[in-house]
DNA sequence: ATGAAAGCGCTAACAC
DNA sequence: GTGTTAGCGCTTTCAT
């Protein structure tokens, strides 16, 4: 692996002059030089070594992004959102899945600071214990938060409250009143504020709120199954159900089925998060989009600015669409057109 | 951010003592002063850069992922499976979405070469051009390659002749003999096994092979449902499908659906992968199930073995299983206890 | 326009 | 046991 000095030996120039035709930053050297580094850089196919080079600058241009789990889709399309603007801005980023451990969280952050990034995105998960707060702390100016509200960074959200408050007016358009909610984690401001609009709506409808009709699952499948199995086999069963998110929505319908229910006929189901295999399952989901990899570029975007040392507004709040098929309104979804999908 | 030196000189010691107690290769530090030194860290809250240890050491302790498409569920797990031993080893991923993009993988392959990688792991997409291998090159002895074996480094395989013979004798056993076969790009080594999986079957079972009811797919669900479309308009139907993989075959029963047909009585469907949705697919999927985060923990390891300078196979090959559910034999299945799906 | 040399923060000989 | 010092490969003043 050859290094700006044999660069420099081969083209008779000093290491000095290679670095400056690499960073082209001040253009003081003369053409026919820059031309004889060039040509030395492609016969010795050379590249810059980033480590020393971000050594000297201070500057890694790679970040870190904390996600509890790369298998969900939904951090995938936040990675991907990230990804595409960090290759714009020519950032890389190292990726720590947390799985949701705690300790996880906070390994993954003094690692990334050991490892000098630029500057961190953080996704799911919890950070309000002592220890990973203050292993952010030296990076104060550069983390940006997805999905969370009660941290003192620069957070990108979704209109959680809103969405939630969507999915509920629709179900109750189409006449239903007894409406099930299947929840997630109660540290999860996410789960809250969905948690929340689903509480208005049902208000601002004057539907009675009937605690028993909550559950807590855990985002998978199997949890939606499992906790559609409590609510429809419970003496005051809905006859709908709001999952905190579309896979546990799937399992919702599969239950729903398999307990020989109809869907919608019996029991309306409609999700969250509009994730793609929804507009293909059987039947296809009702459900609330959230602009997922928007999220993550808007975030790396965030970043960017950060690191610029522009000054950015603490929160910024994505809309959410009701998105309508079959899981709420039936077969007749079918007649309408492909593009709807 | 405190550095070695501000330890050091908190404790009254020399940096190189420091650097002793940190790495603890020779435990010829007292105690005492070892105390001292930890103290001192701790006080500091000091954590090593690890880019100036990188540049010492000639090793970052960090491996490149070069994948097509994180937000697809099989390299999701792929990746999780490296993170896994990764996390163990010590290591950390940077990762790297192409999407497919020849020059991304280019650029990638660069960049992770200039950010001096320890090693990288290759996923998906193709290696074949001058430019991508002569960028590896320098790496050659630290990249292994996931899913093919046409290129000339350690890969980890999944059989996938075997997975498509299993599959189309599972078809072939439940009374199909006009199968359909969505595959995808001619230029995947997986997907040419597969598809020769598939032929040998049909040879085995004295099926004829007919090739109209090949069809050429994209991987995803909208491609799935297009070429279900395709197939079962045609005047000589299939009577049953079998997808390339999960997200196709979810794409051909909604198509099938759609069209009035019952899956499994009226077509039968079989996909590749299991992705964890499709135990809860409406009906649930049939499928060949592939060890994904076995793949890149096996990867990881392979990697870290290879990084080792141990000797290491060139290939190894990873089984499949059958998994039956719904989509093949239909409703009988709900009676199967839990366990099975 | 170009070169010499001083670091960036660390590890590892080599002294003592 | 502990300290001194020479790099790792690069960027960037400061001379010339």
């Amino acid at each position: 692996m050859s290094k700006i000095h044999d660069v420099a030996r081969r083209a008779n120039v000093s290491i000095a002059t290679v670095s400056r035709v690499l960073n082209s930053a001040d253009h003081k050297v003369s053409s026919e030089t820059a031309e004889k580094v060039r040509q030395a850089i492609k016969d010795l196919d050379y590249r810059p070594n980033a480590l020393a080079r971000a050594l000297q600058m201070k500057k890694t241009m790679t970040i870190g992004v904390i996600i509890p789990d790369i298998s969900n889709h939904y951090y995938a399309e936040i990675v991907r959102g990230i990804q595409s603007v960090a290759d714009r801005e020519g950032y890389n980023i190292i990726l720590q899945n947390t799985e949701r451990k705690p300790d996880q969280i906070v390994k993954s952050i003094y690692l990334l600071r050991e490892k000098i990034v630029d500057g961190i995105i953080f996704s799911g998960g919890t950070i309000n214990g002592y220890e990973p707060l203050s292993a952010l702390k030296e990076l104060r100016d550069r983390v940006v938060v997805i999905g969370r509200h009660d941290v003192n960074f620069p957070a990108i959200m979704v209109d959680n409250i809103a969405g939630a408050t969507l999915a509920v007016e629709h179900l109750v358009a189409v006449g239903h009143r007894e409406i099930g909610f299947i929840s997630w984690s109660e540290n999860s401001t996410t789960a809250m504020d969905r948690l929340s609009g689903y509480r208005s709506a049902l208000a601002q409808n004057s539907c009675h709120f009937e605690p028993s009709l909550i559950r807590q699952g855990k985002l998978t499948p199997e949890s939606g199954y499992e906790q559609a199995k409590v609510l429809l086999a419970q003496r005051k069963k809905p006859t709908a159900i709001f999952a905190g998110n579309d896979l546990m929505a799937f399992g919702v319908i599969f239950a729903a089925i398999e307990m020989g229910m109809r869907v919608p006929e019996d029991l309306a189901v409609i999700g969250f998060d509009n994730i793609p295999l929804s507009s293909f399952f059987v039947p296809s989901l009702s459900t609330i989009e959230v602009p997922m990899f928007t999220l993550g570029s808007d975030s790396m975007e965030t970043l960017v600015s950060l690191i610029a040392g522009q000054k950015i507004s603490r929160i910024k709040i994505h809309k959410t669409n009701i998105v309508v098929r079959q899981s709420t309104i039936g077969k007749e979804y079918f007649s309408l057109t492909k593009e709807d999908r």
